[in-house]
DNA sequence: GGATACATACCGTTGGTATGTATTGCGGCA
DNA sequence: TGCCGCAATACATACCAACGGTATGTATCC
């Protein structure tokens, strides 16, 4: 492989083929000579001028996930003026659910369980930035409003990202449909009091059918 | 090393130095050969003998880990007959606190979160035992005896589980002591609806007291 | 005398490094 | 403006120690 005039696209050409492994096999059974073993040409060279190790890809891989994240999420909230708090937490929580890449995420990892590193890089991207920089501040500006009212809104966005992403989603503790719907039910019963449920139609049917989707998977034990 | 007369003495040997290890430097970062050189002569064959891989060894450890945590549950908690759901619970997590072998753990452990392997198969099996064995049937017991009431006693389970192991420590993701307090408070108020809160005074200043002293690890980044 | 409880020697794979090489962009000079 | 020279860039190739695991040997127990 000659010599890129472009290197990004090479930087481009590597995110893609490990994050489709990372997801696909997971983090520790993905090796670098399978990363090389799709990227067309490309040898370890071209891996390690770019990235310094194997968890600096796996970072870089979060990054750009979250950036191509962030970006359309300020786009929509921005755009939308006059929404109540909850209004666009309920809004957030819906676009998050219905992108595309979510979806093929959805689609292509097995349980998240076998791939530590992974979700926990992911959960501590979320706890860590997340919550105090998207959460906490649209529950601050619910308290003003009027629409959500609690003393800890940062807490109180902790909770809600922990349990959405780990508990109310198929993707690491799979339940049954019947259970999940449990689960979905019981979350709004907790948020009801902070006025802060943001469990509607739309985010219900959106779990169940990822569930249903998602119980077709083989699971690897 | 000659044969061991009493071959689980040797299997002990081998589970205290691997969990120790994978406490101290965790689950990646402990290789075979670390175990070999804190088991004071053994060889690799001993390993290979009593497990079958590295992961085997960590299942192990869980394992016994979990016979030992069960039995003193079943002791304690069947001593004392004539409590309410809601005060067995509190007994619960008063004993899983206080424990000394949780106090090594605290001491020895820096974050969850660079063991990811540990964090997750621990998880896995709070989910997948603990919540249904131990703590949904004190919630059944608590609804029958009136003090506690929820349509959901094992969606319940799961989050009281999920927020007080991965949330409301500082083993996971580490809190100032007033953010700390502040999950206390708003976990308490989380759970009053259901009347099923069972953070108390002593439960509160045991965290509390951890989480000081859990701030003075170094943390390794 | 088999089964058990190890020890020893060995293996393929892995993440990572050292080094080599062709290409590119760029400062300076005509 | 055009061209030269050269360092920085973008890789390829060759190599390495450490790793998890296996095959085989051997002494001991039942």
């Amino acid at each position: 492989m000659a010599r890129n005039k472009y290197p990004e696209e090479t930087v481009e050409k590597i995110l893609d083929a490990a994050m489709r492994l990372f997801i696909e096999k997971g983090y520790e059974n993905t090796s670098i000579q399978d990363i090389i073993d799709n990227l067309g040409g490309l040898t370890k060279g071209a891996i390690y001028h770019h990235f310094k190790s194997k968890e600096d890809i796996m970072l870089a891989v979060l990054e750009r996930q979250h950036n191509e994240y962030d970006a359309k999420l300020y786009r929509i909230l921005n755009d939308r003026d006059n929404m109540t708090g909850l209004a666009r937490l309920r809004a957030l929580f819906w676009i998050a659910l219905s992108s595309p890449r979510q979806e093929n995420f959805f689609r292509s990892s097995p349980s998240l369980l076998n791939n530590p590193k992974m979700l926990i890089l992911q959960m501590k991207g979320t706890m860590e930035e997340a919550a105090p920089q998207h959460i906490a501040p649209l529950i601050q500006q619910g308290i003003e409003d009027g629409s959500i009212r609690t003393d800890y809104p940062l807490q109180l966005a902790e909770v809600i990202l922990l349990l959405s992403n780990l508990w109310v989603t198929p993707l690491v503790f799979a339940a049954s449909p019947q259970d999940m719907e449990k689960r979905l039910k019981l979350f709004g019963q907790l948020l009801e009091p902070f006025g802060a449920n943001f469990i509607d139609e739309d985010f219900t049917r959106r779990i169940m059918d990822l569930t249903e989707m998602y119980g077709n998977h083989p699971d690897p034990e």
